[in-house]
DNA sequence: ACCGGAGCCTGTTAGC
DNA sequence: TGCTAACAGGCTCCGG
């Protein structure tokens, strides 16, 4: 489940082999994985399009190409992107590929077809939606004080809720919550500014730890060159139910918030 | 404005 | 040990 530190870990990993190289076509054997425009138009627009800066914007991969046109890409719950030799052992799972013009391809792997592929002249009209970069300079403690008053909604929920924050999922939620010692049923506006404080940190240390650890290879993620990332060892609460928590060493618990699986220790957080 | 549920998918896991 | 059924999970859409 790519979340911010992995997408980060893709894109740091991608602009090596793909900075400077043209698109010249496009393979796809499944219609929905473009979402926008229709196939056929993509595959025309792209085509003869080079690649001058990729970056992240919440969860989506975001490549600059030439002719002011912009490859936007959601990996969603399964998806995997990465650099191969034209030559390579053909990948069923590879439902998009975008062929380069040294021969390579660019692979989007999605054995559940979750995610999706966006040719867009104006990216704001998919990424405008998105709520501040957590790791941004002006992602203060402030600002996030205000907007959490501004709502009143449950943590957890509003945690994942890509137009609060971009880039948290259900991995870094939990792991936010946990080390800023605060309950995920807790409801936004009651918060203190000492505990907006230690979630504004938290949210930020536990981001930068995942990259800094190159993702969490916890369900199906990793990395573009298929080695695991490193964060799984380093979650306190997450898939971690009935287990001793590190700090009090009393059990994990797991609840259903918004329809997501939710860990928590009932001890340490409040 | 917010919440809950269905739907999209298929590999993995739980339960018998 | 082998099978089937439920689950996971980001996000969108719908109805309340």
């Amino acid at each position: 489940m790519p979340e911010l530190p992995e997408v980060e870990t893709f894109v740091r990993a991608l602009r090596r082999p793909l900075l400077g190289r043209t698109i010249i076509d496009l393979r796809n054997d499944w219609p929905r994985h473009i979402a926008q425009p229709a196939p056929d138009e993509l595959a025309a627009r792209i085509a003869g399009r080079r690649i001058e800066a990729i970056d992240r914007r919440g969860k989506y991969l975001v490549f600059t190409l030439s002719d002011d046109e912009t490859l936007v890409i959601h990996l969603k719950m399964s998806g995997h992107l990465s650099v191969v030799p034209g030559d390579a052992p053909p990948d069923p799972y590879a439902h998009t590929v975008f062929l380069l013009d040294d021969g390579g391809e660019l692979r989007f792997r999605d054995p559940r077809k979750f995610g999706r592929v966006y040719l867009l002249r104006d990216p704001d009209g998919v990424l405008g939606p998105l709520g501040p970069e957590p790791l941004a300079d002006d992602f203060s403690a402030e600002a996030l004080a205000a907007a959490l008053a501004r709502r009143r909604r449950v943590l957890k929920p509003l945690l994942l809720d890509q137009t609060f924050i971009a880039g948290i999922g259900n991995i870094y939620a939990d792991e936010a919550l946990f080390d800023a010692g605060l309950l995920p049923t807790r409801h936004s506006h009651t918060l203190t500014p000492d505990e907006v404080a230690a979630l504004h940190a938290a949210i930020r240390k536990v981001l930068a730890l995942g990259i800094a650890r190159e993702g969490a290879s916890i369900s199906t993620y990793v990395k573009p060159d298929g080695q695991k990332g490193d964060m799984q060892n380093a979650v306190a609460v997450f898939r971690r139910t009935g287990q001793s928590c590190y700090v009090c060493g009393g059990p994990i618990e797991r609840i259903v918030l918004g329809g997501r699986s939710t860990h928590y220790c009932p001890n340490c957080q409040h």
